[in-house]
DNA sequence: TCGCTTGGTTATAACTTCTAACAGAAGCGC
DNA sequence: GCGCTTCTGTTAGAAGTTATAACCAAGCGA
């Protein structure tokens, strides 16, 4: 293996403080959304004067790149986690939505309103695409539990069940057949569609509970 | 009726140049979103001096929340248009499809990433009912049409069927019972979530056709 | 014609991001 | 231990932004 190199005393004051600007970056994020987030009052709030912050990011843009990577890791983690704990797709559906409540700014920087001009790396479509991965292992997993007596959700003569099966890029080498894929591709978009107007906010004031639908969906997406 | 009091010269030019500003700033929107919409560079490109602008629009909220305004309108008319002409609900999927496809920055103006502070004022919200209520109608109709031998996409014995019957507020005195209201609320929220999905280009990369899965969406709300 | 209202202007304040130039401290090689 | 280099912070400043204040001119009504 290569030579594990201490890690130098200024290596680690560097990391620390990328660490500690990212920590207020997120505070900001949360009560004044994305854009509102300020280089310049990150600093002040840390004792010191603006332009230092950008020894440790080069721009107010590479930070939110930053910031966004990590949503998409933490994403990533929390549902391979649960996938790993022994979660279904019933399980990952209930951890998705906790995750996304628990910081709904982080939601809408993964699955929010997009910036025209900006295009995201290729690691994070990697990290989403491991999210996907998970995902698609639980609907597999769940085809096999209930073989075909249970009627499914979506029907399985529907034509985009074809076309599925001949666009599978995004599945990669993915051993599920098309109805897992069109399952996991069902529980992602409908879920979303929940949680990003629930987390807007288009909910209230109409009286119903979107934890209600949301679990309604789950169990139809599960059966 | 009152007085029908012949507009002056001024409030004539007035509005016009109101309605101009706003076109200014819905080419800005839609090039470099929301946040990149500025008063100043709006001014300079009408050839004015930036603060001339205050003299129509007391600030930059002002303005956007005129805006927000407007694509609500837009949706409630182009949805409304839609059910005048006949539409049925699959109908009324495939004009919001269209609708949003015509504009993504539109789209993202009323179901996009919320500013955490910012809350909507009570017209807007009467004019998002207004669009509710005509798919509130579509899908009663639906519900006639189709007896009740055609496999419903969502269960008749979910629970939240019961949970809506006792919480529909947001439906007002409309005569749609309780699986209707479930069928609208699923034809708002699946067919949202795969929009915002592909219209943020979440569906790039994967090399499957976002119309599919819709079309096949809208066949399951609809059956 | 007089005068008020309205629409434009410039100047300015208080922000923002970001660059440049400089000062001091920390660490590394000798 | 000494010196050099690198890194981290500073202040100054350019070019933006929103928004207010003060002022001027033109339009419109009485």
């Amino acid at each position: 293996m290569t030579a594990v190199r201490r890690e130098t005393p200024r290596e680690r004051y560097r990391t620390q403080l990328r660490a500690e600007i990212k920590e207020h970056a997120w505070e900001q994020i949360a009560t004044a959304g994305a854009p509102g987030l300020s280089l310049n009052a990150i600093a002040k709030r840390m004792g010191m004067s603006g332009p230092a912050l950008y020894r440790y990011f080069s721009s107010r843009d590479e930070l939110i790149t930053e910031l966004i990577r990590d949503a998409y890791r933490g994403l990533a983690d929390t549902v391979r986690a649960a996938a790993a704990e022994g979660a279904d797709l019933a399980g990952l559906g209930r951890t998705l939505r906790a995750w996304a409540l628990a910081d709904p700014q982080r939601y809408f920087l993964i699955y929010g309103t997009p910036i025209p001009g900006y295009h995201a790396p290729d690691d994070v479509t990697q990290t989403a695409s491991q999210v996907m991965e998970c995902l698609l292992d639980a609907a597999r997993s769940l085809g096999e539990e209930a073989p075909d007596d249970a009627p499914h959700d979506a029907q399985d003569d529907d034509p985009v069940r074809a076309h599925l099966a001949e666009h599978r890029e995004w599945a990669a080498d993915h051993p599920a057949d098309a109805a897992a894929l069109h399952r996991a591709l069902l529980f992602w978009t409908r879920l979303h569609g929940i949680l990003s107007l629930e987390l807007a906010g288009h909910f209230t004031g109409m009286g119903l509970d979107p934890a209600e639908l949301y679990a309604s969906e789950l169990r139809a997406l599960t059966r």
